[in-house]
DNA sequence: AAAGCGGGGAG
DNA sequence: CTCCCAGCTTT
């Protein structure tokens, strides 16, 4: 049997039922495949909920402040995706009419949108013979296939697409594409696979050689970057505080925190006391600082390792673009600001 | 071609 | 601890 059909089959009887599953609305499936880039399902599920409830068309998401859209996204990761969500919101909306573009082409050019998004849209929604090539598919095809070309090469790239794309069930590539996806996410995972109950242990050349473990190959891994974060969380007459709006290309972008000095170690008083840019963060003001957190807390990003410390600066002058301490919470903050609030903020206040 | 971008779950 | 998740953008 060829491989489609054995695949469609497992599909029909071990999917999982899913929101998105239920419609073929741009928008919503959209939504669905943005958000679940580099994201596992049940992660994400919660969002995609939040999302069309406060959202419920393109129009809505588009009139949104973007600071709204960033708030919702709080916690997803990766925010780069909400402010191009707003982004295309805005531009399906106020370009388009509301109307997405209808092949794998015109989706493409779309900010945020990929080679597998562009194709997951446009074949779930339009029934175009586009195959979708996630973190999935390079491994049941790396296994079945017994392909050793690292998946994030060039050259894995191009061959991956082009084997997903002749496998491709050009009569079906909706439900093609969701299968192989679901295959993989359920059963041929990345660690203890299925293969007792595999469709296709009759066929799998990883399986038949032993090399289940070894595929699919993936070129070297990034090393980690420490990093020394000193929060300063003004405490002005116990109620206000300041925030500042994250810019430019690193983490965060978009999203707030508390004046930020970063340093190339752990520090303590007197050395923060030293620094040019906490001088300037207090001006003249009279203060007095506490720590509140002797252990750094160490916040894990894919690519760097974050020791946080907070330090409490007290002070009874008021400052320019203060804050009331409840507001902090209707802001976009980062998951490490979310944490210590919940630490530092007093019941009264949530 | 390589680097950068989050947070969480599984083993 | 390591690996990886319905990847994309920028350099």
């Amino acid at each position: 049997m060829v491989l489609s059909k054995r695949l469609t089959y497992w599909y029909l009887h071990n999917k999982r039922d899913l929101p998105w599953r239920k419609t073929h609305e741009p928008y919503h499936i959209w939504l669905s495949e943005i958000m679940l880039q580099q994201t596992r399902i049940e992660q994400g599920l919660p969002y995609y909920y939040k999302f069309i409830e406060a959202y419920p068309s393109v129009f809505d998401l588009a009139k949104a402040p973007a600071d709204d859209v960033l708030k919702l996204w709080q916690g997803l990761g990766y925010y780069s995706r909400a402010r191009n969500l707003h982004e295309t919101a805005k531009f399906v909306a106020f370009e388009l009419n509301g109307v997405f573009p209808d092949s794998f082409k015109g989706l493409l050019k779309l900010k945020g949108v990929g080679d597998y998004t562009a194709s997951a849209i446009a074949s779930i929604c339009y029934d175009e013979p586009v195959a979708v090539v996630d973190g999935n598919v390079y491994r049941v095809l790396a296994r079945i296939f017994g392909i050793d070309t690292p998946i994030n090469s060039t050259a894995g790239i191009k061959e991956f697409k082009k084997l997903a794309q002749e496998l491709l069930d050009k009569k079906d590539p909706a439900t093609f594409n969701q299968a192989i996806m679901e295959f993989g996410a359920l059963h041929c995972k990345p660690q203890n696979p299925k293969c007792g109950t595999c469709p296709f242990n009759d066929k799998c050349l990883a399986l038949k050689n032993d090399r289940i473990k070894e595929l699919p190959v993936k070129l070297k891994k990034t090393k980690v970057k420490k990093r020394f974060f000193n929060y300063l969380v003004f405490n002005i007459d116990d109620e206000k505080t300041i925030l500042e709006q994250r810019t430019g290309k690193g983490i965060w972008n978009g999203l707030y925190q508390f004046p930020l000095i970063e340093s190339n170690a752990l520090i303590d008083e007197a050395d923060l006391m030293k620094m040019e840019d906490f001088q300037a963060s207090i001006s003249n003001l009279k203060i007095e600082l506490s720590l509140f957190n002797e252990d750094p807390v160490i916040h894990k990003l894919s690519h760097q390792h974050l020791f946080t410390r907070f330090w409490v600066v007290n002070s009874n002058e008021d400052i320019e673009n203060s804050i009331q301490l409840q507001r902090v919470q209707d802001y976009p903050v980062p998951v490490l600001i979310e944490n210590f609030l919940n630490d530092y903020l007093p019941d009264a206040y949530k």
